[in-house]
This record gives C-alpha cells, structure tokens and sequence, in this order.
DNA sequence: TATGTTTGTTAGTCTTGGCTAATAATCAAA
DNA sequence: TTTGATTATTAGCCAAGACTAACAAACATA
C-alpha cells in the first residue's frame, strides 16, 4: 500500500485544488502546481492510483476517488482551521498564516483539529474567506465570479482570495481587499488592462494581474 | 550539510535527554532510545558529526556541541510549550499531549511558539512539570530526587514526571502522582519491593517500577 | 499538411534514512 | 587470563521521492 505521508497529502491537496474532485487532472499541471518535474508527478500519481486515492482515463489524466478526496479534504479542513485559529486566536499576521498552515496541516491529528474549531466556534469560513469542510467533509458551494473579469459599472462584495503568495495577500489587505469588502468596478481601461476599483471609499486603479484571485459576489444592497 | 529534518530534530532531542550536554552517550542508547538499529544509530550520528552537531571521543561517544545543544534545546522548548498549550488553552487530555507534541513540535515556527508561549504567560514549566527552556534557551536546573529511591519517612512534593508512556501517566494521575502533590513514604517492603505512600489522604502501594520517573524534592513545611 | 509546442514515459541517478548479517573491538566477570 | 556479553563497524540492501536527459505521442496552428 501506499503511506500517509506528507508528500502524498501534498499531492491529494493539489489535485483538490485543482479541481479533481469532479474534473480530470493532467499531472503536468500537478507537476506545475507542486513544483516537481513530469516525471516525478507522473510517477507519484501512479503510486496514488495503486493506494485507490485516485483514477485514471487513458488521455484525460486523474482524478480523486472517494477515498481519495476524503483524505484531501481532511487535509484541507485541518490547513483551514489553523489559519484561523492562528489569525483569530494567536493574532498572527494575516499574510503568514497560510505558509504556517502549510507545515502544521501535516502534523495535526483529528484530536487537535476538533478542538481548534470548537474554540473557534466552528467556523464556516478561513482568513481567506474560503470554505471550511465540515466534521464530515461537506464543504459549501458558492457561486462567485472572479473580479478580474467583470464589466465595469458592477458592485460586489469580495467573498474569496484564492491566492496563497503572502506578498500579494498583504496587497489585497493594503488595499482593502479582504472578504466582507464591497467594491464597485467604476471603470475599466481596455488598452492598458486597468481597472479602476472603489473599495470602500477609496479608489484604487489595478491590473487584471493584479486581481488574480479576487472572487466576488454580485452585491444586492448598497 | 545536513538538513534540519524530523529525524535529525528527533536525534538531537535524544541526545539532550540522554544528557549529552555535559556527558558522552554511546550509540547503542540513542538506538535503544529511538527504537532504532545500532548501524542506523551510528550512521545518523556520524552525519551529526559532519554539521557539527556533535563531537565524539574515540570509545567514549558522542556529545551535543553549542550549536547541536541550541538546536535541540529550540525543540524541546517547542515541545514543552505545545504540551502545556494543548492542555491548557485547548483541554486535551494530559496523557495525550505527549504524543500530540512529539508530532507538532517539528512543524512548528518559532513565531508560532512565540505566540503560544506568550498566549501561556511565558511559563517555566510543562504539564509534567519539566522545565521549559527560555526563549534564550535557558533551562531551569533543580536537584531532585527519584521517588523510587526514597527512604521511609521522608516528606516529598512531586515535582516532575519523566515518563512518556501514556499508560504510565494516566496511572500517575490516577493515584494523585501530579506535580504539586505532597507525598509520604511510609513504608517500604524490601522483599516485595512495595513502598506504601500517602498521596494528600490516599494510601497507595506500589513498586520501583510504578514509580519510575517520578521525582520529587523534600518538603520543608507540612 | 508540415511544423512546432506541449505532454507523457523511460531509463538511469541521487539522497535520506532505514534494515540485516557478519565481523571486530571492548569490557566485565569467572 | 580466558570466556562471554556488549558494543561498534562494515558491507550490502531497500524504499520513497525527487532529479535529468532523451524520446515518443498528441495537439495546434500556420
């Protein structure tokens, strides 16, 4: 069989992430993902595939057994609660907690995770406004639109970053793109790839580049 | 050079209980120690040797140098404050937190030590009442002495308990072995090597081996 | 259709950290 | 001093998980 090893949690996490709980994954985009060359994705995802984590269709890649996401999404809810919990409880900066969860998530025992998020209430939702699977691993679906890509004139209200690089998470907070914020899309320069943003009260001109990651919620209310 | 890894954090942590600060340890008793084969033993220590860890004298061993000392001293201050923590903040049962620590201690940032450490009120010492070393990795010193090696009539107070084994432990707390706790030996049967003790207003009987890793420091008030 | 790019796969290596079996060196006790 | 037990060391092996280099298949596009 097949350990549970923190490389092999790496891996069901990534192919999660890249949604293999319903899609087929090619391992060159694991590969990408985990920074790891062809071979070595190729032949880890070969590995999973004997364990029953994953399957595989000749052409399209892999994807996640229920087995499989299971583990992932235990992994998933652990990475979660710590980043919580060590923004919430132990006041870390929000930009450092999700290279700390990254270490931790491997090294928590489903003990420790229950107690976590009952001190914290069990929580729905991570620093990053990203849904938290439950107990028995259901996780919410929401259906958000990325704000990199939306037509000026609209207003939202920023409900997730899926973005894990700590510098750009520290731009979006200094900006005031952090879950809960409304934002309307005032204008959009198409020759320059600019979007002129009001956050909050503020107005903040931005790249698509520079929104990569930025999920909203049309906003009903003003 | 060697990486900081789990088993080198795990070998380090060793040799510092062994007391390889100020004596030579052999490698058979890391090995014994870590359920690890002597030729293991022998390679990873010589690996140590190489970074700089440890120094050996031709039959007499290895011993931990400045910087093996620091490093394994880091890690056992981060055991220590987990220990505490998960008991503490996080109400996990005393017996269990050991392991829970031996786990985390190794994914754990000195900026989430710092924080869980400061969250406890910078304390000195664990739920086992072993000294946690200083941020500055200072190590409290005490004389104790071993409860199994006590004459009749002494007046005791526990102070630590160095056992690991949860079983070992969860017996201790039954029978009111916590740090903290006054103790009378009042009799000792040599032939059955059974001590008969006053635990607060409990008589306990037990052997050497039920008392293993329990010291104690002489009460000097009743 | 021909060409260039992206993919997957093979083959061969490396490092870490283990293992056993066997031999050599030490130490203690008869 | 010899014997027996404990140690250390050597040699050879294994598995996980990574790597590069090379090639073959698939896809896309001029």
């Amino acid at each position: 069989m097949i350990a549970q090893t923190i490389s092999v949690e790496d891996y069901l996490k990534a192919l999660y992430g890249l949604g293999a709980l319903t899609d087929f994954v090619r391992p060159a985009r694991i590969a990408v993902r985990l920074s790891i060359s062809r071979p070595s994705a190729g032949a880890m995802l070969g590995r999973l595939e004997e364990g029953g984590f994953v399957e595989s269709e000749k052409g399209r890649g892999y994807r996640l057994t229920s087995e499989g996401a299971q583990r992932a999404l235990r992994v998933v809810r652990k990475h979660r609660i710590l980043e919580l919990y060590l923004v919430r409880v132990l006041k870390l900066d929000w930009e450092a907690v999700h290279e700390e969860a990254e270490r931790l998530e491997h090294a928590l025992s489903d003990r420790v995770e229950a107690a976590m998020s009952h001190a914290l209430g069990d929580p729905e939702w991570d620093p990053e406004g990203q849904p938290i699977p439950t107990q028995d691993l259901q996780v919410a679906v929401r259906d958000l639109l990325p704000l990199g890509a939306s037509a000026p004139g609209g207003d939202f209200i920023v409900r997730e970053l899926r973005n894990e690089a700590p510098e750009r998470l520290r731009r979006f907070r200094d900006r005031g793109l952090v879950p809960g914020a409304r934002v309307s899309v005032e204008e959009y320069d198409e020759i320059d790839d600019l979007y002129t943003l009001r956050i909050g009260r503020k107005k903040v001109v931005i790249g698509t580049e520079g929104l990569d990651g930025v999920f909203v919620e049309a906003a009903t209310e003003p």
